[in-house]
DNA sequence: CGGATACCATACGGCTACGTATGGTGGGTC
DNA sequence: GACCCACCATACGTAGCCGTATGGTATCCG
């Protein structure tokens, strides 16, 4: 359910496949990227994609290239405005998460493919990336380095962690917009309080 | 990296499949689950399968229920000695997860495959059971229900990123046991910490 | 020691996906 | 209006996997 199915009579770019592969990923993993199947939703046929691309190799690639442009672009760039405070940055970014129940769910997909190196690859770079965001927002806040580390850790696992759940069995999650407003304003108060000692 | 390939010539067991399945899960995800491959790795041919089990369908369920069993029974019932404080035995709980570095890799790819309705449902009830225990422990902490609840979220939502990340990019976890002990001190402490006013 | 039973190998047909080859078609350009 | 080239359809050969059918071997049991 994301790019839906595409007009039936057009010429078709590049990016058409590209999309639809990363469709493809999201509702049913890396092994969904399958021409013909994807070839039928785009009421194409194989004709068109080996015209784009030259194999499936290939556009799995474009998938992934695309995706992580967008992932880092997006989501960083809009994110680390550093303008503001770094508590509501961090506000922000959990809010983000939280606030969407239908995630993206091509992150999900790929750690579950992460044994393919071209993959891999991607996911160490965009992981990479967003953890040190997230340290530097803590860096910020006044925690020592390790400390900073230790709790940008943490709040990524929650947030991958969270993900899961959201797309695997969204049933645990709180339902109800306060309930969700309460939740991240907890988990805002966790992850950034001293603990007592 | 699990189960290795079995002994060349000795009869096979339905368990000698149900793990080989599991085996596959873990490294190459649920759509590994394929009969022929299976076979040459256990060095026997479909001929042995299809006499253990009806069909693929038969294996995969029974992999799933296995795993399931084994996920409640071993983690829950273990953790679960009730006799200790929360607190220790939350940190029992996290110990495990963050010692091994090496974890289960089943439950990823499983999150990953949540689509399909036979994964689906085992992954609910495993999930609701862990989540339950988690927010008996924060109750016995003194934490009301709601705050427990959503600690407990919080806490599972850590649990399951920590494993993706674990699985997927190691790299950015502390490799050093020292720093895993630090790290392990610091999560406890932040999550069973009040937060400042 | 002869038969029955449990377990396995092999061969087959059908399906689906990959990749190639080759022949259309339609919208720009002179 | 002839042409060309970007773009697509169709047909083909190959390969991997499913599920069935059927025959083979090893082990136990009387």
């Amino acid at each position: 359910m994301v790019g839906s199915d595409a007009s039936p009579q057009r010429r078709l770019t590049k990016d058409d496949w590209t999309d639809a592969a990363l469709a493809a990923i999201a509702e049913r993993g890396v092994a969904a990227v399958a021409i013909e199947p994807i070839a039928a939703r785009l009421r194409t046929t194989k004709g068109s994609f080996y015209w784009h691309f030259a194999n499936r190799e290939a556009l799995l690639d474009a998938a992934l290239a695309r995706w992580e442009e967008r992932t880092t672009t997006d989501v960083i760039g809009e994110i680390a405005d550093l303008s503001d405070d770094p508590v509501t940055l961090l506000r922000r970014l959990i809010a983000r998460v939280i606030g969407m129940t239908e995630r993206d769910a091509v992150g999900p997909a790929l750690l579950a493919t992460a044994g393919e190196p071209r993959v891999s690859s991607v996911l160490a770079r965009v992981t990479a990336a967003r953890i040190d965001l997230i340290v530097s927002l803590f860096q910020r806040m006044g925690f020592p380095p390790d400390d900073a580390r230790r709790r940008a850790l943490l709040a990524y696992s929650a947030y991958l962690g969270h993900g899961e759940l959201a797309h695997s069995t969204p049933g645990v999650l709180p339902a109800d917009p306060d309930e969700r407003h309460a939740y991240l304003e907890d988990v805002v108060l966790i992850l950034t309080g001293r603990p007592h000692r």
